[in-house]
DNA sequence: GTGCCCTGGTGATGGTGATCACAGGTACAA
DNA sequence: TTGTACCTGTGATCACCATCACCAGGGCAC
């Protein structure tokens, strides 16, 4: 059996991110074995979305390959990108848990795969499991910090600059270097930065033209070098 | 006994507010119990801190009487509003249970009082109660959802008036009237109002006197009289 | 190749709201 | 009554950024 779009589709998902974190994981053997029977497993391709903001809650996805990106839209069709989810991550808990709409429409970004779970044989899976409801409490404490920081970037630091370094630092301390630089593949348009921080597309031009100058950062093809980190917590300073 | 504060003191304050989501109603008899044990009542001045920003978890504090504003502020001073809370609230929760620092800080806006109850005992009281630990994760997503609304209010509705039409729609949906009109008690001055839509006290003056020119509303005294809400709506329309 | 669409760069302009400044009002205590 | 501290209203100014407009490059299909 060939992978569609050049992945490997990974047999049992539900444990293949393994992180500190995961909901899903270390469970007791049956609890595993009971989740197993009640998930599955899809491919999607980029586009796709795995849900969109204003439907009823069907279920979580639990994203195994790919990235996605979290947005909510006005209706004059402003919109801004919430989170940039990828493997290991839970889409859609906080909709399912408390019985409302989905809150965000979860796009993906890249070709990838994800487990579906749905509601209603995961709520009685949760009630039937306390330690693993306490985990999902845990989590959903984790979602409501991001989003508070979330609140923080737009209600307090004004300037776009201000949010942009934030952007930047954010990036950068995913791959933490030696001296105060650090690489990231820059796979996100400008328009995608700007519905991230909340400005304009030509606001995200030229703040990138203006750090370069000012040596903030600097552009080798799509990798982006930061190289003065101390220089942009200074910016931020919120 | 004197209630300071003109207050009554409330005997058995965990279950005073009766509400549809009261989190520690209903309970099985020994869990109340239980929880009786672990809790202490206090009673609160105006202006008394609950917790403040980025200090420890030490505990969640169920509001019996009296209203709290829970804001979060930037090293330059900027404060924004993110919650009015009133009696049956539980505060401090999120962090108490994913053990991060509190992420905003709870000042009582009025004399109150409120019910504490320490980290550890309320950890392992969830452990032991399978049931309450989900409707703990019922109540966090609720907790997110009014973040999320928050992010789409800051991230997505530009211009003042429109925030400012946003928060008198909430208001005056507390008190539906026959009519499209609704009275509030207008107990925040236009500095707070200011720092819940995330603007200057001097816009939130001007607002009042465009809105009020423009028979949105009224002023009684310190009664709010909101007029139309139609053409409330129309100015937010995201 | 040609054409098309998406992305990125950049100038010109104008509106909006933050900021500063100050004056009047109100509540409360001495 | 006076004083004081806090609220509220309002004018003047100005930086900033959204908006519009246009062009250039790159990928891709045909």
């Amino acid at each position: 059996m060939r992978a569609p779009y050049g992945l490997n589709i990974l047999d049992n998902c539900l444990t293949c991110p393994v992180r500190e974190e995961h909901l899903f994981c270390n469970l007791s053997v049956q609890a595993g074995q009971r989740l197993n029977e009640i998930k599955s497993t899809a491919v999607y391709p980029k586009g796709a979305m795995l849900f969109i903001e204003g439907q009823q809650p069907r279920g979580v996805f639990v994203l195994c390959a790919g990235k996605a990106k979290l947005s909510t839209s006005s209706r004059e069709g402003k919109t801004i990108i919430t989170k940039l989810s990828e493997s290991g991550d839970v889409l859609g808990l906080n909709s399912v848990v408390s019985n409302r709409p989905y809150e965000v429409t979860a796009e993906m970004m890249e070709p990838g795969q994800a487990n579906f779970i749905p509601r209603e044989p995961l709520l009685q899976f949760l009630k039937d499991n306390g330690e693993v409801a306490l985990r999902v409490a845990e989590q959903l404490s984790r979602n409501y910090y991001t989003a508070y920081e979330e609140i923080r970037t737009l209600g307090l630091s004004s300037s776009p600059s201000e949010k942009f370094a934030k952007l930047l630092l954010s990036w950068s301390t995913k791959t933490p270097q030696t001296d105060g630089s650090a690489q990231v593949k820059l796979t996100l348009t400008h328009e995608e930065i700007a519905e991230i921080i909340g400005t304009t597309r030509e606001t995200v031009s030229r703040l990138f033209s203006e750090f370069k100058k000012k040596q903030l950062l600097q552009l080798k093809g799509s990798t982006l070098v930061i190289r003065n980190r101390t220089a942009l917590e200074k910016i931020v300073q919120s």
